[in-house]
DNA sequence: TATCGTCTACTAAATCATTAGTATGGGAGC
DNA sequence: GCTCCCATACTAATGATTTAGTAGACGATA
């Protein structure tokens, strides 16, 4: 299943994602750049379309919920990253992880934890 | 530094990046869909323009290297894959990463190391 | 030298993404 | 009922991306 959303569809998911079900209003007050009411309206019509979110009526006024889910999303997308991006290395695109985030040392310790688990679970 | 390269212009970057500076017809080679030359040549230049790839003249031919390091590159994907794709998580995005791909327990064994020393640096 | 193949430069068409305006309709309040 | 507000539906313009054609330069070669 490849999902693949445009620059600005994806600001809009991740705004759904976040917050849940929303309306246009509400999207709209979440989003970081100052769009027109209409133009979030239309944003949610196409990922509509594309069978991305649907909604149900609430009043006059709809609330928009994702269909997809934000994991899976995120696996294509970090598929295609780990691909082009860090040339199909998992390591070295973990190595820019733990560089650039300022990650608190709680953050690191379960990162670390999690591989653990995740060797431990292949010891078989 | 905020890079952000188009789907295609990021096909073409990664095969600089795979395969070193490379000519049109090398990169159109390497590229998964079947492009016709001009297209890779536009695409090129377009990266040129944008000042992300020079190139050298070599015979009659023109090879492109990249003016942009992948990580560099990289790191800015990253961040925005985080906010948008993970709520901001890098841990869930490392869950993700560790789930998904079907590591070899030796690259795995490398990543905690890689966490180890991070850790191990922070302690201080 | 005439022609063929290969390469770039220039141009442009087609498609997709982004933004937002206008029309419309319904409910609240006078 | 009339008007205002808020909401969606429909339409459209602009801009970016993607694709590729045509022209022309240049070297090899027959």
């Amino acid at each position: 299943m490849e999902i693949r959303f445009t620059q600005r569809e994806l600001d809009v998911m991740a705004v759904l994602w976040d917050r849940g079900p929303s309306t246009v209003a509400e999207v709209r007050k979440a989003l970081d750049d100052e769009l027109a009411y209409t133009t979030v309206l239309t944003v949610l019509r196409i990922l509509e379309e594309k069978g991305h979110v649907a909604h149900t009526t609430e009043g006059r006024a709809h609330r928009y919920r994702p269909l997809v889910e934000r994991a899976t999303a995120g696996e294509s997308a970090l598929r295609r990253l780990t691909d082009r991006l860090f040339g199909g290395s998992p390591e070295l695109l973990l190595t820019r992880l733990v560089d650039d985030e300022n990650l608190t040392e709680e953050e690191l310790r379960r990162m670390k934890e999690l591989l653990a688990q995740r060797l431990g679970e292949d010891e078989s």
